[in-house]
RNA sequence: GGGUCGGUAGCUCAGUCGGUAGAGCAGCGGACUUUUAAUCCGUUGGUCGAGAGUUCGAAUCUCUCCCGACCCA
């Protein structure tokens, strides 16, 4: 590591109190009586498939046929009395209850149990019964202790409920609360099932560049960075579209992909520089066909992930199952806001006074749509709990679009909004390469005119247009905001593992 | 960037009018062989986010800064 740029952070740990120095006391002595961190005990079993499989048996029959089983975890809580005591183990499954006895497991060994911490990982031997309340309990025969907890772990009733610590320290945020567990195992089923989802309806999954010589696919400012062997400046990629529709010219008919787009803008209970998009592309299909897919799509992913399409965000119901609705941007603005009218919408002077009134600031260079649009985003945006298609979006805020055939101002665009939020954006891709051009050169005086979002001409894009890009619709799903409504996640850091934080 | 609210023991939280810093859990010592947020007795632990100011005296009042949450742009 000799990169000037390479952070200093060679500092000793500050925090040392005196639980910290007892536990690193119980270390010292753990070290000096044989092998600290052992590596030779085999789990045989989990928590949650031993609750599983015997949970319904009863004490007699556990007493009559001996299960011998071998389980580990951290110990979360303990009960520790004279002879014998009791400890929950959590592994990723479950919890199970451990009791150890000092004749079962030996005195000595016994002895030194009584001093492990809340937060130490065990091991234990043992067979199973049921307890005078009827839990069912592993009877230790062995335990070990194979990885010291030297930090004190959260309160073991109210857990870590620190949002602040919650996401600079994940990791003590998912041993303490099982929401956080759920959250991040539902997110992962739901991705595993939206690939499943792709893969099943013939779509090939790819990974094209996270850096960008040309940053593209979006309105947005892009993270800059530098390469340095080839000494020149590079983007972290704002969107994959670009890329992905060459892969169409190329041949590959129906392509995805989910990663990561970055986007340097600042952080809210909504937006994270990075965030997970699943672009997908299919040659001779239209947005109309799009719409079907992503329906289909989100219904099979939440039936994945929950179990069910019908569910609950922020205490009120959202309800997948039924068809989505579709409007259009003066449809939805007067059925969510009926106080408007069709000639008012319709109106780019009485839109653009009103905007003004409401301090939406519309520039001078708008056109109708493009104020409808705004206006649409200030009035009903936020109304649109249930999932509504917008469709017909304007050509000047659509510079990727296809135009529609019968009206040169609106493209063959949607996004789909739920519980008020934009969850995905697809459109008829535009494949004629001097529309485009004419659409990047359009963009790129928006830029020269300061509009840092606007974005930039791209010929190698446009050159492999000219190649020919049969009719192809494509679409883009927020993943983390999708976890957000799955999981009933207030914000999106509460599905992002390690969302960003200042240093602190 | 602006506004509102917050930061006190490892964690969860009290802290009155400005007058020596509190509880529960965790920890430590003791009792306890079916507990389950175990219980009982005793006990350790604090740069009150940081700094400056006002004051005889500041966790508390004022200012600046740091970190976070929410709202607005």
């Amino acid at each position: 590591m000799t990169d000037a740029a390479q952070p200093q952070n060679n500092e000793l740990p500050q925090d040392e109190n005196h639980i910290i120095a007892e536990r690193r006391a119980k270390l010292g002595k753990w070290r000096e009586s044989g092998t600290a961190y052992p590596n030779d005990f085999k789990r045989e079993n989990t928590a949650g498939k031993l609750l599983e499989v015997y949970g319904e048996k009863d004490g007699e029959t556990l007493e009559a046929t001996p299960v011998e089983v071998k389980v580990a975890g951290r110990v979360m809580l303990k009960r520790i009395m004279g002879k014998a005591s009791f400890i929950s183990l959590q592994d990723l499954s479950g919890r199970i209850q451990v009791y150890v006895a000092k004749d079962a497991v030996g005195e000595d060994t016994y002895t030194d149990f009584k001093h492990w911490d809340i937060g130490d990982i065990v091991g234990v031997t043992g067979t199973l019964f049921r307890t005078k309340t009827n839990e069912l309990t592993v009877k230790a025969s062995e335990v070990k202790l194979l990885s010291k907890c030297l930090r004190p772990l959260p309160e073991k009733f109210h857990g870590l409920t620190d949002i602040e610590q919650r996401y600079r320290q994940r990791y003590l945020d998912l041993i303490t609360n099982e929401d956080s567990r759920f959250t991040f195992l539902a997110r992962s089923r739901m991705i595993q099932s939206i690939r499943n989802y792709m893969v099943h309806a013939g779509f090939l999954e790819v990974e094209t560049p996270m850096m960008h010589p040309i940053p593209g696919g979006a309105s947005a400012k892009p993270f800059v960075t530098h390469h340095n062997a080839l000494d020149m400046e590079m983007f972290l990629r704002i969107a994959p579209e670009l890329y992905l529709k060459r892969l169409v010219v190329g041949g590959f008919e129906k392509v995805f992909e989910v990663n990561r787009n970055f986007r340097n803008e600042g952080v809210s209970p909504r937006h994270n520089p990075e965030f997970t998009m699943m672009e997908f592309y299919e040659a001779y299909a239209d947005y109309r066909t799009l719409m079907d897919f992503t329906e289909g799509l989100l219904r099979h992913a939440a039936r994945d992930a929950l179990g069910t399409e019908v569910f609950e965000y922020q205490g009120r119901v959202l309800d997948l199952s039924k068809p989505f609705h579709r409007l259009t941007i003066v449809q939805a603005v007067m059925k969510h806001c009926p106080e408007y009218t069709e000639a008012q919408l319709t109106d780019a002077a009485w839109l653009r006074h009103k905007l003004r009134e409401m301090k939406a600031d519309p520039r001078g260079d708008m056109g109708l749509g493009a104020l409808q649009l705004m206006f649409f985003e200030e009035t009903a945006e936020a109304q649109l709990w249930e999932p509504t298609f917008i469709i017909d979006y304007p050509v000047e805020v659509s510079p990727l679009a296809r135009k529609s055939d019968s009206d040169p101002e609106i493209t063959e665009r949607f996004e789909l909004f739920i519980v008020g939020r934009e969850i995905a954006n697809g459109f008829s891709e535009l494949n004629d390469p001097e529309d485009q051009a004419e659409r990047f050169l359009a963009q790129a005086k928006a830029k020269d005119a300061g509009d840092e979002e606007a974005m930039f001409y791209d010929a190698d894009y446009i050159r492999a247009l000219e190649y020919g890009l049969p009719p192809t619709g494509g679409c883009g799903i927020g993943i983390d905001r999708l976890v957000m409504l799955l999981t009933d996640s207030p914000a999106i850091r509460d599905v992002i593992l390690f969302p960003h934080m200042r240093k602190d």
